[in-house]
DNA sequence: GCAAACTTTGACGATGGCGTCAAAAATAAA
DNA sequence: TTTATTTTTGACGCCATCGTCAAAGTTTGC
């Protein structure tokens, strides 16, 4: 039973973001993993080293793929449409599963036994990928005159929104609460006239 | 050394909370609660049942100022002023301390080990009570006209913010890069205009 | 004073975490 | 076929946690 790695890679690092998802990164043990997987442990640490190394490989995995749905849900030609379609992914994304999974990267950042500065890193870089893409999405010329305050500064809160979101759902379990808090923020946002007012 | 309790309880669960707060509830031991403290674990399983009981006595204590203070800030006779307050009191209560504590009630609320739903209904009962007082202040008359969304629905859009800056504060440990992003949410929300804007 | 009530203390056994390592096994290269 | 490389496996030692409990020691109230 050995000689060339024995199991699938693609499937046990699925599985193993899958439990890092759930239980977060501090309160997941290696043999938690082992377990889930079906990989022992002695294998895990030979393959990548420690659980912080582990965890940042299906981390980036993870951030890829997010921020690119959240970069497909941001590319409609509404404004309103694109912003509710970027919410509604974040909502879904966080309340799949049983128990709902919440939102990874919020987890760890709130997470004491994850303050390595790596870990941090990889966090921050995920953000900052998310808030180019939003700018990106609100310098559009269909946005102008319609935002409240410049496409930067509006990204900015609506990435903290989306973090202030995820631990709202935590704490009621109510996407639909959700929903409408987000449509809210997005009708603030879009209050802008094309116009300036009459003074 | 026995007979009638020996420790400052007031001194005593002062510094629980504190250790709760810094390294949540999650990763913190009844022994961690015995050495910040000085009082031997037996004599805290015996004067508090265990780790949820403790927790939620200090918790209660710690949502009751922290409304208290929010409050007080919130109670300013300008909106603009009263909601720049509220956010810079919760900035400053979270970044205080080395390292800056961050938030107790959202470190709590994603974390894991934390699910029991006694401590869940704390939790969301502090935020009911500061979501109520937020939407007491922008119900004054003294809003009226300026909110670009009714009260009720701008008091949950600002309390899920707060909960964003907190977890925007673990992620980039940066205050005014918080305030900033503070100050462009208020005037997303004062972005509305006291006459109907002309068609 | 004396007895009851309570707190403190230290120890117990069970459990589980960590990272390491040597031996066993299987494949790849020569 | 033989050798080198790599993975797997299971066990090791160490340390920390948990909740409990009996013994020891004080204080309170009768």
């Amino acid at each position: 039973m050995a000689g060339r790695r024995q199991f699938d890679e693609q499937h046990t690092l699925g599985r193993i973001l899958d439990v890092f998802w759930h239980q977060g990164y501090g309160a997941t043990s290696m043999q938690d993993l082992a377990t889930a997987t079906g990989v022992q442990r002695g294998s895990l640490y030979n393959a990548y080293q420690d659980k912080e190394s582990l965890f940042l490989r299906v981390f980036g995995d993870y951030a890829d793929a997010f921020i690119a749905d959240a970069g497909a849900a941001l590319d409609q030609p509404d404004v309103r449409r694109a912003l509710e379609d970027f919410f509604d992914f974040t909502i879904e994304s966080m309340t799949r599963g049983t128990p709902p999974r919440g939102c990874l990267s919020t987890k760890t950042a709130t997470d004491t036994q994850a303050d390595a500065e790596p870990i941090r890193a990889a966090i921050r870089g995920m953000l900052d990928r998310l808030e180019a893409a939003m700018t990106e999405r609100l310098s559009r010329p269909d946005a102008a005159g319609l935002l409240t305050v410049p496409p930067a500064e509006a990204a900015r809160v609506l990435v903290t929104m989306t973090r202030g979101t995820v631990v709202m759902e935590r704490v009621y379990q109510d996407p639909e609460r959700l929903r409408a808090t987000a449509r809210s923020m997005i009708t603030m946002l879009l209050a802008g006239r094309r116009e300036p007012a009459a003074t």
